[in-house]
RNA sequence: GUGGGUGUAGCUCAGUUGGCAGAGCACCGGGUUGUGGCCCCGGUUGUCGUGGGUUCAAGUCCCAUCACUCACCCCA
């Protein structure tokens, strides 16, 4: 048997109502702050990602699915929405339509990860971008629109986070202090955070050890060593979530795992997702138009995993049930069924119909596996006789029906209600 | 890439010191019922994840392998 590909899944009903409706209700939230949706493609030029994202962070050094194309060149399924969208603004030109573009995608992205609980290689997000806009007031806009969606689809017990990562300006020397205070306490560090010393020592902040956690304790934050500029920006930002009155906690020891990312950095937790506890992190990244081309324009923007998402609120698509089952029995039943039940549905009508001559006893079962709000019975004793009975499910009131009179007295008997 | 846990019917799972592969649900037929649900009778469904090994005999013991899962790592 051939089988999926590990850390794919297969969407299936009735989960994939409820990953339409969570998909619907972001679109609604969004479109009335004035995000439009864009559908880059799933597959790019490896250097976009190894550009955008940064040549030596885990995502493009080990998790990108890379192959070469018929001529040799190197594509990448996109490991993350945002390095697609920036290059499709670049390459449209959407800069010259409008100072601001804001959009929003929806879709798959796949990273070469050992799959676990909220963790697939391919999985899915909701993505928002806000471009050419320098905040502070959007980044807090952003946000709250964010949280908004998550309070329309009834979800609440999360915890943001905010921080500031500083820009090129005072980014390096905020390096420098960690790393000083770091390198003095290099022996009471686990064996990853020494590597990262070298290779990404912002990482050991959020490093998961005991041992790092207290030594982390008393490492510089991000938030003393900014510039005078991301200074007030920062302010600017948290002003502006008391104005809305959105509550968060500051957490220094926020950063974030692509390159891209300046100053604003956030991130959306709960503890209801065993490892995998973030389910929305995003952040401002003022200097990835320029890096990739394109002019320099500041950006913010967040993703959101829909797994992780759904694993939270659950099934919350309303449940759907058919209008009629046709019960039809007998070869002159199902040919009289056949034609009735396409005559039903073009009417508008959600019917369902069995086509194998099968006991009543079955087929009413499988009307109430269905749901179905009536039954029409349709059997050989009935047709003679020139009529069909209908039955409704809910009060089991029943009636017959001239089968000359069919659909029209049906749909206008099943209107009623 | 590194660890732990789990693989038996469509689903949830039993299976004793190694001795004829099982239950419940689901599905199909029948009985009962006012024509479905509740109840009763009967029936269908298996590469015991896969491949080796030990043994008279392996779902059970040993080795390998694959899949799933959780955690590390990483991130949404």
């Amino acid at each position: 048997m051939i089988q999926r590909i590990k850390g794919t899944r297969d969407l299936l009903p009735p989960e994939v109502d409820s990953w339409a409706f969570l998909e619907s209700m972001a679109r609604e939230v969004f479109s009335r702050f004035g995000y439009k949706e864009i559908r880059p493609p799933l597959m790019e030029w490896t250097e976009l990602f190894a550009r955008g994202i940064g040549e030596n962070t885990d995502v493009v050094e080990k998790e990108m699915y890379t192959f070469p194309d018929s001529q040799g060149r190197s594509i990448s399924l996109r490991p993350e929405a945002t390095a697609g969208v920036v290059r499709a603004y670049i390459e449209n030109k959407l800069y010259a339509a409008n100072p601001v573009s804001k959009l929003f995608t929806i879709g798959p992205m796949f990273r070469h990860e050992r799959p676990q609980k909220g963790r697939f290689r391919q999985f899915h997000q909701i993505n928002v971008e806000a471009v050419g806009d320098p905040g502070p007031a959007i980044d807090a806009e952003i946000i709250a629109m964010g949280l908004w969606f998550f309070e329309r689809i009834g979800l609440r017990d999360f915890r943001l986070s905010l921080n500031s990562l500083g820009c090129p300006d005072c980014r390096p020397d905020f390096k420098k202090a960690l790393l000083s205070f770091f390198e003095t306490r290099e022996s009471r560090l686990c064996e990853d955070c020494r590597r990262r010393l070298n290779k990404n020592p912002l990482r050991i902040l959020d490093c998961k050890v005991p041992t790092c956690r207290e030594v982390v304790q008393g490492a510089p934050a991000t938030v003393d060593h900014l510039c005078s500029d991301c200074g007030a920006h920062f302010a600017k930002v948290r002003e502006g979530m008391d104005r809305l009155g959105i509550d968060y906690d500051l957490n220094p020891l926020l950063v974030r795992g692509l390159d891209y990312y300046t100053r604003t950095a956030f991130e959306v937790t709960t503890t209801r997702l065993g490892a995998q506890d973030a389910f929305m992190g995003g952040g401002r990244y003022d200097g990835l138009t320029a890096l990739l081309d394109g002019p320099a324009t500041p950006a913010i923007g967040f993703a959101i995993g829909m797994e992780r998402l759904h694993l939270l609120v659950g099934d919350l698509a309303p449940e759907t049930r058919p209008d009629l089952y046709v019960a039809a029995l007998g070869e002159a039943g199902l040919d009289r069924a056949f034609a009735l039940t396409h005559a039903l549905r073009k009417a508008g009508m959600w019917v369902e119909t069995g086509y194998e001559d099968k006991s009543l006893k079955s087929r009413m079962k499988q009307a109430d596996r269905l749901g179905a709000k009536h039954v029409l019975i349709l059997g050989s004793e009935e047709i003679e006789k020139g009529k069909a009975v209908l039955r409704n499910m809910r009060n089991k009131e029943q009636r017959e029906v001239d089968l000359a009179s069919l659909p029209e007295s049906l749909l206008s008997l099943l209107g009623e209600e």
